[in-house]
RNA sequence: GCCGAUGUAGCUCAACUGGCAGAGCAACUCAUUCGUAAUGAGUAGGUUACCGGUUCAAUUCCGGUCAUCGGCUCCA
């Protein structure tokens, strides 16, 4: 006799064994219709997710996920890329399938097959899938020993692998029609659960991610326990296209990207604008931090950058070009740039820490495939900063470091990013030692300020590790921008001291960081995050001056040469147009701010102000709307 | 770099199986003087990304190059 307890339902002690779906049927069909799947706590606290049709065997304690649980979904997802796979069996015999994880939003199958899979070929496996689905063919989950599990799945070399890499003797296998896929579940009770499902995309993918082995074809779905629930995850996905930065920096004519150049920035005058005044932004934080602003130059001898390791570490993303007969190569990094900077004399300890900061435009060479946008290419400018410092400096350093990378994106209005501790690549330089010592101090920096963090295992850069800030576009797909990078490396390669109380020379350690990250890619995700509707302060035209007809000109005139004189950003639409069509395009500009004027606005020396996409129309004096631009601006407000 | 797709007017998109390249918006001209998201009429605008091939004939079929888009790998 075995003893359950399930979350809101009650004690049982049951005399046969039973699954979990029998069970909770027996006492509430409703529910047991309901559930997805299982978490089970064992009686030695052990936790474990199971399906509805668990074998129940010992003392259990049994909480049932509902379908609005996240596990649930990644269950259903996780199922539904076996349905997928399956359609693609019954369609393409000869297919090799590898791994078909459940994804945020969705799943994937990677799958071998000596054919081409265009988007045309979807159609007919969501045609299978269907039938499948409407079968409500059972998931049987079925334990086996390895030797068994090779025999099932002989011929299929991916699968092999995988079970050569369980630890366990005996693996999962799980029956669904007659299809038998290697995977440790859990899963839907069976395939008449997914009420709707879309297959995506096709994409390449490598075999276990590495470039070296074999790329697979990939197909991209969702699915989800309503049909509605499909259509606002696509709807959703189109609003987010309309926010794609590409989209309006071309719309808005803020940049734009030329054949003659790909993978580099044009920048036009309203981008400017925006660059500038972060810029500005930027350069008084910085100083009231007391950093010192240098520049260095965009081509350096190559000896530099053999002596910096570069030329060992980096040789591929560079671009280089012969003067005189002698060769020099584009800067892709700012760091060897101020190591001269300071080189440049002796330094004391009473100096410490030294803070450089430099706008510095670097060049790589990205991969063709990665262009995408402001947010990958080939030429950007970091806001650098490299210090020197003794190390009991770092901790502090870091700790002002992290805050200011806080306070800048609160200011940007960016509430939400991650952070990740990358640790030492096999391409590095320095001894373990360096590195060990490294690491332990950005972790224990991360630590102190209460960040929440995940490691990332071999991504730091080749001279030191690092702490990377990363935020999300309007898809969520996630970017680094600022970056926290501890070096001990680079001084000792350039040889670099410090002159200490003791009269004796030493080693001072560096800290390479970014706030911003690039200045491209971060105003392309300001972009997205605002969907192209700039705060006031950032907004390369801010007000849009409307008069009704022409009789009103000279009075627009007179409020257009106020709001110049002021410093504002505005202008005027003396069109001979409709209102609403002025209006309609001041809109579809992303305007912030329409001032409107007619008869009523002449007589009464006032303006009629419109906020952009409609409401709060007021009518109010020159001076109060000058104050009102004036209170925002002033305190970069992230809106109106 | 790899896998797949796409490339037609400034923008968004048409052109059935090969037969003189078309529309809306934008631009320009004229008329309209308008109160909170498009006034009307007209004009102009294209070596169909580029190079080559097949064909009497190519935007269309084939090959190559370049760029872009979605992924993979890589990265700020």
């Amino acid at each position: 006799m075995v003893n359950i307890d399930v979350e809101n339902l009650g004690k049982f002690s049951l005399e046969e064994s039973s699954s979990i779906f029998n069970l909770i049927s027996s006492k509430n069909k409703e529910l047991a219709r309901k559930a997805i799947i299982a978490e089970l706590t064992f009686k030695d606290g052990a936790k474990k997710f199971a399906d509805m049709n668990f074998v129940i065997s010992s003392d259990l304690k049994i909480k049932l996920l509902l379908p609005d649980d996240e596990k649930s979904i990644d269950t259903l997802n996780h199922s539904t890329s076996h349905v997928m796979a399956i359609a693609i069996k019954n369609i393409y015999p000869e297919a090799k399938f590898a791994i078909g994880p459940s994804i945020k939003d969705g799943f994937y199958y990677d799958f071998e097959i000596d054919k081409t899979i265009s988007p045309g070929d979807l159609k007919p496996i969501e045609d299978e899938m269907k039938k499948i689905i409407s079968s409500n063919y059972p998931f049987e989950r079925k334990e086996v020993t390895k030797d068994e599990a090779r025999e099932i799945f002989k011929g299929n070399p991916y699968k092999l692998e995988l079970i050569n890499d369980i630890k366990d003797e005996k693996v999962i296998t799980y029956k669904t029609g007659n299809f038998i896929d290697l995977c440790s579940g859990p899963h839907i009770i069976s395939t008449g659960r997914i009420a709707a499902f879309k297959l995506l995309s096709i994409a390449g993918a490598y075999w276990r991610g590495d470039e070296k082995n074999k790329m697979l074809i990939r197909i991209y779905g969702t699915s989800f326990f309503k049909k509605e629930d499909l259509k606002d995850y696509l709807d959703k996905i189109e609003r987010a296209k309309l926010s794609d930065h590409r989209k309006i920096g071309k719309d808005l004519e803020l940049f734009s990207f030329h054949d003659e150049a790909p993978g580099f920035p044009f920048w036009h005058p309203k981008g400017m604008i925006i660059r500038n005044l972060i810029l500005d932004y930027w350069r008084k934080i910085h100083i009231e931090s007391g950093y010192q602003e240098i520049q260095t130059p965009i081509i350096l001898s190559n000896e530099l950058w053999h002596t910096s390791g570069h030329w060992d570490h980096y040789k591929e993303n560079m671009y280089f070009v012969k003067i005189d007969e002698n060769d020099y190569a584009v800067k892709p990094m700012n760091c060897p740039g101020a190591i001269l900077v300071y080189k440049s004399r002796q330094h004391s300890y009473k100096e410490f820490p030294i803070r450089y900061a430099e706008l510095g435009l670097v060049h790589r060479h990205e991969k063709s495939g990665v262009l995408h946008g402001l947010f990958r290419v080939r030429n950007f400018t970091q806001d650098d900063a490299h210090i020197f410092a003794l190390e009991e400096n770092l901790g502090t350093e870091i700790t002002a470091i992290i805050n200011m990378i806080g306070k800048m994106y609160e200011v940007f209005g960016f509430k939400s990013y991650h952070v990740e501790l990358s640790t030492r690549p096999e391409d590095r330089i320095g001894s373990d030692e360096m590195w060990d010592r490294a690491e332990k101090k950005l972790e224990e920096a991360i630590k102190e300020n209460n960040l929440e963090y995940k490691i990332n295992p071999g991504d730091g850069a080749f001279y030191g590790p690092k702490i990377d800030f990363h935020i999300k576009d309007s898809l969520e797909r996630t970017w680094q921008c600022a970056t926290i990078q501890l070096d001990f490396a680079m001084p000792e390669k350039f040889d670099i001291t410090y002159m200490g109380e003791d009269n004796l020379k030493h080693r001072p350690v560096m800290i390479h960081r970014v706030i911003l990250g690039s200045v491209e890619r971060f105003i392309g995700i300001l972009i997205e995050n605002y969907s192209g509707n700039l705060p006031l302060w950032i907004a390369p035209v801010q007000v849009a001056i409307l008069p009704i007809s022409d009789r009103f000109h000279s009075y627009s005139e007179k409020i257009y040469k106020v709001l110049k004189k002021e410093g504002y950003r505005a202008e005027l639409d003396s069109r001979v147009e409709s209102l609403n069509k002025k209006i309609r395009q001041a809109e579809l500009n992303k305007i912030p701010l329409m001032v409107v004027i007619g008869e009523k606005e002449q007589e009464s020396d006032t303006v009629t102000v419109r906020k952009k996409a409609g409401g709060d129309i007021k009518n109010i004096s020159i001076n109060e709307f000058l104050s009102v631009l004036k209170e925002n601006i002033e305190n970069r407000k992230t809106s109106l």
